[in-house]
DNA sequence: TCATGTATAGAAAGCGCTTGCTGTAACGCT
DNA sequence: AGCGTTACAGCAAGCGCTTTCTATACATGA
């Protein structure tokens, strides 16, 4: 029924051999020859069979990139880059690698079975980004998986998630911890002292990374910290919206809300809006990752910037072997501080 | 090195055969055994080799989602919906399938070359997302590819995307025309007449249907375009913000600006008020698509919404095959006009 | 008791490709 | 002329799994 490369050595009066070498041009074959090869292959219309040439060859074109929610620009814009750089089709010729973009959801058992999926596939490489879940047992589970997807040949790259030592895995690490200071250092600058902050879901690294940062920007200035400011949420503007209206009962002195992120800062404004707070001249606030729409909220959002693109696209080429990985095996990528229109001085009370 | 099946097979004291009996679940093996073998697998760590099995089994559990920009949440959007359904992993037991979710970026070589890669994996299904490109050889090349597909059993969804007829791929298409009409006719009936468009990429069906359902709207209401009013651009925020400067020197009198998606909307706004114009007060201005943000612009945009985590999601239960195709495999999906803050009455020149 | 079924396990033939090794001309060199 | 090279091309042995067909062991009914 289908063809196969028989058919086509056939047609072309070759072996099958040959065929398979014009195809992989990994091995010298006249040029008479090719172009008979070529011309069946053509003819015949053959597909070459990707399970049965990555069984034979024991190497497959598959690259794994996983990510916590598509449907999120943060990951998107990752994505792409990494995707960019892998090659796909449009990379340079013969290097035509399918880019698996994987969704975990959030979901610890699915990041595991997509792994394993991968691992079936026997991937060339995979690439995990955004942050990771804060569960020993299932960070155990990961690292183990990762050591074994190392230890088979797949490369394994991390981006913007914190390095997994003894696994293998390249880190290219985002500096939450460090945005989220310097981002409450200028709030704090400009004033502020009571700030709420609207966090990510709990047992997540970067929602731990930026808090943490968040904390010492207070305690470098003396700023105590009330409980009641922080509260948790997912990373999506609904969440935003209703932290914020918590956080506004809670504690309606508040001058000023840090977001987890800049989709959540949104949510955040549009809660303000609704309780008839004005932005900034009421309350500050402050996003984190600088995603495009960011620039244009009104007012513009405060934010940090996160390199997305360019750390995937580095990602995917650490990936494909085509950029030494950084010294250590670790390397951390630095945001960096956009103050807009959303952050000012605080209303006097 | 790595575990084979018969490694499992000798330490289980069983048959090759047995051990995939058990791993497929797909025939009779008695319990004891059955045990053993789960035993012998997880005592040696032993991951199925997905090729091998794809190549004897001559089925894949690759399901391909093609983008046009994986970056854009239109698109991560419907990705995420069709991905859940697809299974991935947390489906239904069994039907563990890995979605692929490959970028084209818009170009047509990548598409086609992404099929091709499909098709080699002999992907279970394939979904192609977004509006095509209109450029005939193009076109010819795709649905011969996807005749090809479809011959060869793997099942093609088009979501978002117009009907090829003749080709075997089940379609479930936007109403952009209808959409853009409604859209238009609401902008008519606040008292709008002079109406700037920025339209989306040319030689795009999305770009085109969207444009024809606006300039039916006018006809309908004896409206004669001035072709000054049309602008393209790309389908990003950036290219809105250029295009309405562009609109503005072109002719200051407008009242209204219709873009050809959300984002492009944003970048309206953006210009429009940085040339220092109210919104909806001095200009009215209207979206497509409703992504999230939609709302949460200020003023929030007017625009139709369309059901893409519905429609991915359906488009994704059919290409398993767990749901009926449409009639005819054809099915058209209906905006829903959502008028809000962005459009009001004209100024009154 | 013997033919017949029923449940379970194994043997073995591929699936379609890659690749190490083995020819075999044609060529160049001494 | 003789022989080592070089440049191709083919043979054939797998790669690790699935699946058809066959074999065995009991249980069953007449």
């Amino acid at each position: 029924m289908t063809v196969t490369l028989a058919d086509v050595a056939a047609r072309a009066q070759v072996s099958p051999a040959t065929v398979s070498r014009v195809l992989n041009g990994n091995y010298p074959v006249a040029a008479s020859t090719r172009e008979r090869v070529l011309k069946a292959v053509d003819e015949l219309d053959y597909v070459l069979n990707g399970p049965a040439s990555a069984l034979a060859a024991a190497t497959s074109d598959l690259v794994g990139i996983l990510v916590n929610d598509i449907a999120d620009p943060f990951f998107g814009i990752m994505a792409s880059a990494i995707q960019a750089e892998i090659g796909g089709p449009g990379g340079r010729a013969g290097g035509e690698r399918l880019a698996v973009v994987c969704n975990t959801g959030g979901s610890p058992e699915r990041e595991l079975t997509y792994l394993t999926l991968l691992q079936r596939q026997r991937a060339a490489a995979v690439v995990l980004t955004g942050g990771a879940i804060e569960d020993a047992a299932h960070q155990a589970a990961m690292d183990s998986k990762v050591r074994k997807l190392a230890d088979a040949g797949t490369r394994v790259v991390l981006c913007g998630r914190p390095p997994a030592p003894e696994t293998g895995a390249i880190a290219l690490t985002f500096d939450n911890r460090g945005g989220g200071q310097e981002l409450t250092e200028h709030l704090i600058g400009l004033g502020h002292r009571r700030l709420g902050y609207i966090a990510g879901p709990e047992e997540r690294t970067t929602t731990r990374h930026r808090l943490e940062g968040h904390r010492a920007a207070l305690a470098a200035h003396g700023i105590e910290e009330d409980p009641r400011w922080t509260v948790h949420g997912r990373y999506d503007r609904r969440s935003g919206y209703e932290a914020t209206l918590e956080l506004l009962r809670r504690d309606p002195s508040l001058t000023a809300v840090v977001a987890a992120n800049d989709s959540v800062a949104l949510g955040a404004c549009a809660a303000l809006r609704d309780s008839g707070l004005r932005i900034p001249e009421d309350v500050s606030v402050a996003g984190f990752d600088d995603l495009p729409f960011s620039i244009d909220a009104v007012p513009s959002l405060t934010t940090v910037r996160l390199p997305l693109a360019e750390a995937g696209a580095r990602a995917g080429r650490i990936a494909m072997g085509r950029e030494e990985a950084p010294p250590g095996g670790i390397a951390s990528v630095r945001g960096e501080l956009m103050v807009r229109g959303s952050s000012g001085v605080p209303r006097v009370s």
